[in-house]
DNA sequence: CATGAATGAGTGTTCATTCAT
DNA sequence: CATGAATGAACACTCATTCAT
C-alpha cells in the first residue's frame, strides 16, 4: 500500500511537471494532472495543501534528477575540460530523455520571490562550490590563467552551459539558435565549439596579457 | 485629456509589462493593470482588442527600447572587444533602468509553442547577424581565431550577454549569483572579468592548438 | 434649429426600431444607433433618460404609424368584409414596407410587466373598439350570425390579422409558413382564403346550429 | 446526490425556462438562473457547454411537454371539431400549468435569423401536417367545405390557436383582452365561442357561395 | 481512504451611462 | 449644447479547492 503510494506520488510529479513544463503555472490545470497521473484531485490535495505546494514540490523533483546528473560527473575526478566535455554530453543527454525537466527548470528561473531564492539554494550552492573548485585547483596547477576572479569565471562557464541545455529544449532557444545556424548544429558540433570557447577563456593568460597591451599602444 | 493619452498609454504598457513580467500572460489580470496605470479597464479596450494584443503592445514597446540601445551600440563602429564593452554597459544600464522589460524577455524565453517562435524572430535575428558579422570580421582581420565557426562564437557571446542581463533582474539568478560571490560584485567588476573571459575565448589561436596538442601527449 | 432637434429625434427613434427589432432590447447597442442616426450617444441620453425610456420611445413611435394607417381605413365606412379587405390589404403593405415596426411590436407582445399592459392600452383600445363595432353593426344588419359573442369575435378577427402581419415580417413564422406552404403563397392568395375563412366565420348561422345538433344526434 | 442530480437538473432548466421567458436569451443571467434553481454556476457548465446550449436545453425541455400534449391528441381519432375541442382544453390546461413555457415559446418567435428557422424546423413541422392532414380528410369526408386550400386553413387554425395560449400567459395579450372583455371570459367561454368561430369558418360552403353572389349583385 | 461533483471567487470582456471638453 | 472618451458594474465562463459519499 505504501508503495502504491509512493508511485501514485511520483506519477503526480511527473505529471505535474509535464504540464506546468508545457502550459506554465496558471496554464496547468490540477484535475487534468491528476488525471494524467491516473488520481484524483482529492488525493493530490491530501499531499499538497494547494497548487503553489504542488508546484514547489514539481520543481523539487525536477532539480533531483539534475542533481543526479551532477553527483555522476562529479565523481570522476579528472582534468577540468575533460570534466566539462563529461558535463556538457550529460547535459545534453538529459535534454533529451528530460526535456519537461529543463523546461521546468528554466521556468523556476523566472519564478519571482522568496521561493525563487529557495530553488536557487537547492541546487545551485552545489554547482557553484564544484565549479569554483575545479577552476581554483586548476588554476593552481598552472593550468587556467592566473589573472582571472574563478568564482566568475565559473559563473560564466555555468551559465553558458545553462543556455546550452535549455537551447536543447526550450521552443524559444530552439528558434533563436536557428538565426545563428540553420540546420542547427548536432550535438557534436555544439560540444566541440563550445570547448574550445571554454578552453581558450581558461587558458593563454601571457598571450592575452600581451595582447592587450599591444592594443593601448 | 487628449494630452493624457498618450501619457495614459505608456502607463498602462508599463504596467503591463511590469505584471506579465511578475505573473506572466495568464497570471496577470487586466483589471490589475488597468488600475495600477491609473485607468479603468474600458480605456485598455479601447486601445487594445484584448488581451493578446496587450500582451504584444506591451513586448513591442518593451523591444523598441532594446533596439534603441542596440542601434546606439552599432552605431559606434570599433574594435569587436570595444563593442562588446560597449554593449555590456549598456546592456547592464539597461538592467538597471527597466528591469521588468528585462524579466518580461526572460518569460518570452519561457514560452513554448508558435508564439515563443514568433518573438523569437522578432527579437533574435537582428542580433544573431549582428554579432556574428561582429566576430566574422574581426577573424578576417585576424584579431579573433580562424578555428571556430563565428556562427556558434556568437550564440555563446549572446549567451553570455542574456544572462549576464538576466543575473542583474531576475530573483533567481540574482539568488544564485551569490552561491558565486558574496556579496554580489559590481557592474565594473562583472564587466571586467567578463571582458577577460571573452577577450580570451575569441583569441589566441595558436596558444589555444598548442596547449591542446601538449595535452594530448 | 428646432427642426433639426425633430429630424434628428425621428432618425433616432428609427434607428433605435431597426435595431431593437433585429437584435432585442439587450441586443441592441445604445452607441450603434446613435452612429447609426447620425448623432452621438450624449444627444440621445439629453432626450431619453435610459436605455428602457428610449426603447418605450420607439415603440410609441412604432405604433403610431400603425394608427395611422388603421385611421385611414376607419375613416371608409363599408361592408364587414370590404372593411376587412382593406384592412388586410393595409397591413400586408405596411408588412412590406416597414417590416422593422412590425417586428418590433412583435417584440412588444412578448415584453412583460406594466409596460407591456400600458402599450396594449396605446394600440389596442382603437382597434378592440373598432373590430366590436363592424361585428355588433353587422349582426345588427342581419349579415352576421346571432349565437356570437362579437366582443370574442372581434378578438379571433384581430388574431388572425396580426398572425398575418407577423408572418409576412418575422423570421420564425416566415419559416414557419413554409411547412404550410411551400413555395409560400402570394400576398393576394393569402387575402382571398383569409377572407374567405373569416366570411364563413362570420354568418351562416343557420346551418352551423343544424349541423351541430345532428352532430349531437 | 446522485439522486439529486435530476432534480437539479429539471430545476436548472425550469429556472432556465422561467427567466430565458422573461428576459430573452440576453437578458437573462446564467448566475441568476443557477441561484434560482438553488445551485451553483459551475454545476450548469458542467451539464451544458455554454448558455447557448443550456438554452437550447431548455427549449428542448419546453417542447418535450408540448409534444406530449399533441400525442394524446392525436391518439384519439375523431371529428375536426372534437380534437379542435380537444386540443383547446389542452392548450388552455398547459397555459395554466406552464405559463413560462408558453412565454419562452412566445419569445422564440421573436427571434430572427437562422436560430429562428432551425427553431420552427422543430416545433411546426409536427402540427403543420398535423392540421393540414385533419382538414384535408374531413374535406374529403365532406364535413368542410371543399373551396378552400386545406393547408391555408390549417394555418389560420394554428394561428388562432397559438394567439389563444399566448393570450392565457403574456402580460400584453392578456391587458389586449381586457379590451375586448373586461372582466375577461372564462377558459370555457372562450373555448365555446372559438369553436363556434371554426365550426362555421370550417364548414357551409353553399351558403357562403350564395351568399357572396348576392353581396356581389 | 479515494473520489469527483459542487462551489464560488476571479477572469476577460462588453456596454449603458456620465461628464469634461 | 454636442461629443465621445472614460468609467465600472455586470456578464459568461473557468478552475482551484472542498467535502459528502
Amino acid at each position: 500500500m505504501k508503495k502504491l503510494t509512493d508511485e501514485k506520488q511520483a506519477a503526480l510529479l511527473e505529471a505535474g511537471i509535464a504540464a506546468f513544463a508545457r502550459a506554465g503555472f496558471r496554464g496547468a490545470s490540477i484535475g487534468a494532472i491528476a488525471g494524467a497521473a491516473g488520481t484524483s484531485v482529492g488525493v493530490l490535495y491530501k499531499y499538497y495543501e494547494n497548487k503553489e505546494a504542488f508546484f514547489d514540490a514539481c520543481l523539487r523533483h525536477s532539480l533531483r534528477s539534475l542533481e543526479a546528473l551532477l553527483d555522476q560527473v562529479t565523481a570522476e575526478e579528472g582534468k577540468l575540460l575533460d570534466s566539462a566535455r563529461q558535463l556538457i554530453r550529460g547535459l545534453q543527454a538529459f535534454s533529451r530523455t528530460h526535456p519537461d525537466h529543463v523546461r521546468l527548470y528554466h521556468r523556476i528561473t523566472a519564478s519571482q520571490g522568496a521561493a525563487a531564492v529557495r530553488l536557487a539554494g537547492a541546487i545551485e550552492s552545489v554547482t557553484a562550490r564544484l565549479y569554483t573548485d575545479w577552476i581554483a585547483r586548476a588554476q593552481a596547477e598552472g593550468a587556467v590563467r592566473s589573472d582571472m576572479d574563478p568564482r566568475l569565471f565559473a559563473l560564466f562557464f555555468d551559465n553558458l552551459l545553462m543556455m546550452t541545455q535549455f537551447t536543447g529544449c526550450c521552443d524559444y532557444y530552439r528558434a533563436r539558435l536557428a538565426f545563428y545556424r540553420d540546420p542547427p548544429p548536432s550535438d557534436e558540433t555544439v560540444e566541440e565549439e563550445l570547448l574550445k570557447f571554454l578552453e581558450s577563456a581558461f587558458t593563454l593568460e601571457q598571450a592575452a596579457i600581451s595582447h592587450r597591451e599591444e592594443e593601448r599602444k
